[in-house]
DNA sequence: TTGAAAGCGCTACCAA
DNA sequence: TTGGTAGCGCTTTCAA
C-alpha cells in the first residue's frame, strides 16, 4: 500500500507525468495549456488514487520549502505566543506551515535551534533572539547565504528588523507613574538576559535620574517566571519605604507581583500601584485589571511575515525596519501615590 | 555565492561523495569503515566549506523528515502551550523539528490543516482535534497511509491515544464541590464544539442528576474565550437565585469569571465559589487563586511524542492507549457554600 | 497541446 | 577501506 506518485497519475490518466505537474501547477495559463477534458482526466486520476505531491520532492526540485520558521524565547509568556498566532496567521495566509523552536531561555540551545532551522533551507527565519549577541556574525553570515532571515527586536547588521516600540511605551508609562504622583518606582526586570528589556529599563532609569530619584536597590533583576515576579516583588515589598508603584518588565511577571501584594494584605492601588508591558489578554482580566503598555504582537508577528516574503521576493530590496508603536493602557492597578 | 554541496565537500577532500555521507551520518562503525585520516580531512573540508546538508534531499532520499507535526485547536488557552512546550521538549531531545499548526475553532481550517500536514509526509503527527468526529473517517484513511498519527483525546479507530484524565478530575471536583456543602452549581461549558470537554460536563450532569439538583438552566455553552467565560459568569450571577458554585470548562474561562464575579461586587469565595480545570500556571496566582483539576499538560505532550516515536520504529505494535491522570488541587476560590 | 528527459542533493547498495 | 552509481519524486526545458 504505496503512497502514490505523480507516475501513477499519468499513468491512470493516460498522460505524461509533465501533464500532472501542470495540471496541478496551475501552469495551464501561461506558457502551457492543457485541453479542458486533459486536465479533467488528470484530476479525476489525482481524486481516484489520493494522491498528493511528495513535499520533500518539490522542495529539492523548486528550491521552495513553504516553511516559515520561528525562534522564540520562552513558551511560558503569553506574548510570546500572541507573536507566534500573528505569524502562524499571516503564514498560513499565505499558503506556508510554521516550523516553531523555543530557545527556552538557554544560550546553547538558542544556537543550537537557529543553526538547525537554518539547516532545513527553510524558506524564511524570523528570529526572536535572547543571547543574540553572541551569536550576530555567525547569524550574519548564515543570512547571507540561506535566505530571508527577520529579527523580531534586536540588531544585526543586515537583516530586516521588526521593533516593538517598548522605548516610547516606556516613557508614556513612566510620565503617567509620575503624574500620578509616584516618586518611589521599583523597576523588576525579569528576564533571561540583561539585554531583554534593556530599553525599557534604561527609560525607567533616565526618567528617574533626571529627577534624582533614581535608586539603585529598587531595580531587581531576576529570572523570567512567575514565581521569579512574586520573589522580586515581595523583595521590594519587605523594603522601607517601600516604592509606591512597581513597574515589571512584562504582565506575566506582573501577575506575580499582584499576588505577591495581596499575600501581603496589601491592596492595589491604594497602597502600591503595579503596572506592566505587553498587554497579554489576561490582563484585562486580573484583579485588579493590570495597566500596562500593549504592543500588538499580532501584528508584530504579521509584520516580521510580511517582511520575510518581502525579502524572498526581491532579495537586494533595501533594508527594513519597522517600528510596531506602543500605546499605555490605563486599569485599575495604578493610581495616585498614596500619602507618606 | 551558492551553497555548497557535498560533492564540493568531496572533491575538496579528495574523496568520493559516498565518503562523506558516511562520515555524515556515522555509519563508520559498522558495515563501513573510514580511516581515521580521511574521516578527518573530511571534517575538515566540511567545516572549511560550512557545508550543511540539503534537508529536502536527505528526506527524499530516506524518507525521513526528523518533523514531527502538531495541531491544537486554538493559541489562545495557555493550556495547549503547555502541550506544545511537552511536545517542543521532548521532539527536540529526540533530533525532530516541531512544526505547529492551529485549527483556530474553524472545522474548515481543521480539515485544512490536517491535510497539510500529512501532505508533507511528516515524520509522526499528534492531533488534537475539536471537530475530529466529521474527519474520523479520513484520517482513519490518511494514518494507514501517511506514519504515525497519535491523537491527544478523541477517538479515532486504529490510532494511538493519550487521553487526559478529565473524567476522573471532574469527580474529584463535583465530589469536592458537594463535600463543601453546594447544591446550586453552575456550569459553564465554553469550548468550540460541544463534543470538546464533554467529559467534564457529562459527569457534571450525573453527579448532579443523581441528587436530583441538576438545573439545566445553570448549564451555559458559551465561546471559548476569556470575554465569553465572563459574559457566562455575568448571566449566571444575574440568576436567581443564584448559584453558589460554578465550575469552568477550563482555567481561561474561569478567570473570565473571577472577573465577572469581582465587577459585581461579590467576593470569592464567601459569596460564590469558583474553579477551572487545567491548571494552568497563572491558575496559582489569580486573585483569589483558583481551584482547579490539573492534567499534567506537558505530560500529555511528551506522551503523545513517545507514542509517535514508538510506532514509527514498529508500525505494527498493539495499539496504545494512555491515560495521563487529573488531580484536584484546591486552592482559594473555593469555599463553603454560602447559607441562603 | 503533450511527452521525454535532465537533474535537484542525498543515501546506500555493490564492486573494487 | 573507498568509489561508482542508481534512484527518491518532482519541475521545467526542449522537442515533437
Amino acid at each position: 500500500m504505496k503512497r502514490p506518485t505523480q507516475a501513477d497519475v499519468a499513468r491512470l490518466a493516460g498522460v505524461s507525468r509533465a501533464t500532472v505537474s501542470y495540471v496541478i501547477n496551475g501552469r495551464a495559463d501561461r506558457s502551457v495549456s492543457i485541453t479542458e477534458e486533459t486536465r479533467q482526466r488528470v484530476l479525476w486520476a489525482i481524486e481516484q488514487l489520493g494522491y498528493q505531491p511528495h513535499a520533500a520532492a518539490q522542495s529539492l526540485r523548486s528550491g521552495m520549502t513553504k516553511i516559515i520558521g520561528l525562534l522564540i524565547p520562552d513558551m511560558h509568556n503569553p506574548h510570546y505566543w500572541q507573536i507566534v498566532r500573528g505569524v502562524e496567521d499571516a503564514a498560513r495566509a499565505e499558503g506556508y506551515d510554521l516550523l516553531l523552536a523555543s530557545t527556552s531561555l538557554d544560550p546553547k540551545r538558542e544556537q543550537h535551534s537557529v543553526r538547525a532551522l537554518l539547516r532545513r533551507r527553510i524558506d524564511g527565519l524570523i528570529l526572536l533572539l535572547t543571547f543574540g549577541d553572541r551569536l550576530a556574525s555567525e547569524i550574519e553570515m548564515l543570512a547571507r547565504r540561506h535566505g530571508p532571515v527577520v529579527l523580531l527586536g534586536g540588531q544585526v547588521p543586515g537583516l530586516d528588523v521588526v521593533e516593538p516600540g517598548y522605548e516610547s511605551g516606556a516613557a508614556q508609562m513612566m510620565r503617567y507613574l509620575l503624574s500620578l504622583g509616584h516618586r518611589r518606582i521599583a523597576f523588576i526586570h525579569g528576564v533571561a538576559c540583561p539585554t531583554l528589556g534593556g530599553e525599557r529599563l534604561t527609560v525607567y532609569r533616565r526618567v528617574l535620574q533626571e529627577r534624582g530619584w533614581l535608586n539603585e536597590r529598587w531595580v531587581i533583576h531576576c529570572g523570567s517566571t512567575l514565581e521569579d515576579g512574586y520573589q522580586a516583588a515581595s523583595h521590594l515589598l519587605d523594603c522601607s519605604p517601600r516604592p509606591t508603584a512597581i513597574l515589571v518588565v512584562n504582565d506575566l511577571l506582573a501577575i506575580g507581583a499582584l499576588r505577591a501584594v495581596a499575600d501581603r494584605g496589601l491592596r492595589v492601588p491604594e497602597d502600591i500601584s503595579i503596572a506592566g508591558f505587553d498587554d497579554i489578554e489576561v490582563a484585562a482580566y486580573l484583579t485588579p485589571p493590570l495597566t500596562t503598555v500593549r504592543v500588538d504582537s499580532e501584528t508584530l508577528g504579521r509584520e516580521s511575515v510580511r517582511l520575510v516574503l518581502a525579502r524572498m521576493r526581491d532579495p537586494e530590496r533595501p533594508l527594513q525596519h519597522i517600528r510596531v508603536s506602543a500605546q499605555l493602557i490605563v486599569r485599575a492597578s495604578t493610581g495616585s501615590a498614596p500619602a507618606d
